[in-house]
DNA sequence: AACTTAATGGGTCTTTCGGCCCATTCAGAT
DNA sequence: ATCTGAATGGGCCGAAAGACCCATTAAGTT
């Protein structure tokens, strides 16, 4: 149902850059669209990309974070990243129109929960901590929702090497038959014909992993 | 051939960290297998991990990159990271028993590399930037290796979903016959025997993706 | 009480796949 | 001049997969 969510990140250090690009992209309701590693492309990137959240870092040479969003005519929901924990930039960012401020000590996942926060329309100034709990599993796909838990099962088997009927079958100690039953119900819902194809889907949905 | 490079990270920052674990993770030839966000901390995962490098920040509270690795005994390959291109510590890294000085303004293929190279034992204080080139691709499995350029066609067809053998004779413009030909090679060489569980492999030997 | 859905199972039929035999051509290495 | 390996192709056959019908049970919902 929900759509992906597009993010583009601004921050000077390209090691970052492709590190949350890797972590968020693992995701699969957010997409990173777009990276700039200063503050003066950030303009351009937002008007060519048109994303939904952006995510900046304070901390810029030549144009700061705070400013280059505060240049920005149609700002999308914007977090801001810093590297101290420093309060002392929250007013200003929060006046920059920012919906939100974070550290960079953050674990990945409490990151992408303020991105779909943000992404909802919830400006983490003004709420309460807590909503971010609302927030930090992965919104999967209408696709991906219909899975059953036992057609999982099968396609974490199938993720996991073991493809034959027969195997399968004995790893969920099932008969064949119910396995072909739940492979032809995942064909369906995911709109695939076979099982390689059903692996690639899988894994591109993140059907393949527990949620963290 | 050449086993996966194993990586212990120390950064204060969270998500650095899980960034570049998921960056470095992708890669087919090198494996996080652990993270501290203390300098304190990093003797303990060093001796219980025994990786074959260390990926250190300078800049940590309390115990600083620098000070903490010149505490550990039997240092593995080191490689010290760090915010600002600042050459102010090199010096200093470089008597503490580091083999090179990388600055987070570097995008992740340059720091696998980096990697790759003093995991190989190559001392980058010591070597001409241009070393690094060499190791500027991912070294594949030995597994990997064997597979042929029309072989990993086929492998990339898997992996977008174009998994009949029709279909994939028609987008690479061969007979179906070569096409199983082809995938019984596959098969062979990578130990599986479906397409399914071909699928999988070539994603966990990062075979889907033409290097960057 | 009636309804839906998940999960289990059966049967049949056609298509596809994978294993095993083979040949030809061409390029590069010894 | 020979040899090897990659890439292209053929045929054959048994086993597996996928598409199509179906039923039963149990757990929730309304």
């Amino acid at each position: 149902m929900t759509d992906t969510i597009r993010v583009v990140i601004a921050d000077d250090h390209q090691l970052m850059l492709d590190g949350l690009r890797q972590g968020l992209d693992s995701l699969p309701d957010i997409q990173v669209v777009g990276t700039v590693v200063d503050g003066a492309e950030l303009h351009a990137e937002v008007q060519a990309k048109g994303p939904d959240v952006l995510l900046v870092d304070v901390e810029m040479p030549k144009v700061t974070g705070l400013s280059a969003i505060s240049r920005i005519d149609d700002l999308p929901p914007t977090l801001i990243v810093t590297m101290h924990a420093a309060e002392e930039y929250a007013a200003t960012a929060r006046e920059a129109g920012a919906r939100g401020f974070l550290s960079k000590g953050l674990p990945l996942p409490q990151l992408a929960a303020a991105i779909r926060a943000v992404a909802d329309g919830v400006d983490l100034f003004e709420s309460d901590p807590r909503v971010l709990d609302a927030y930090s599993a992965p919104q999967l796909s209408s696709r991906a929702e219909a899975i059953t838990g036992r057609e999982r099962d099968v396609l974490r088997c199938l993720v996991q090497g073991i493809s034959s009927t027969d195997d399968i079958a004995d790893e969920l100690y099932i008969s064949q038959k119910t396995v072909k039953n739940h492979l032809a119900s995942i064909y369906e819902k995911l709109g695939v014909n076979d099982r390689a194809q059903a692996v690639v889907e899988a894994m591109k949905l993140g059907l393949d992993r527990d949620w963290d």
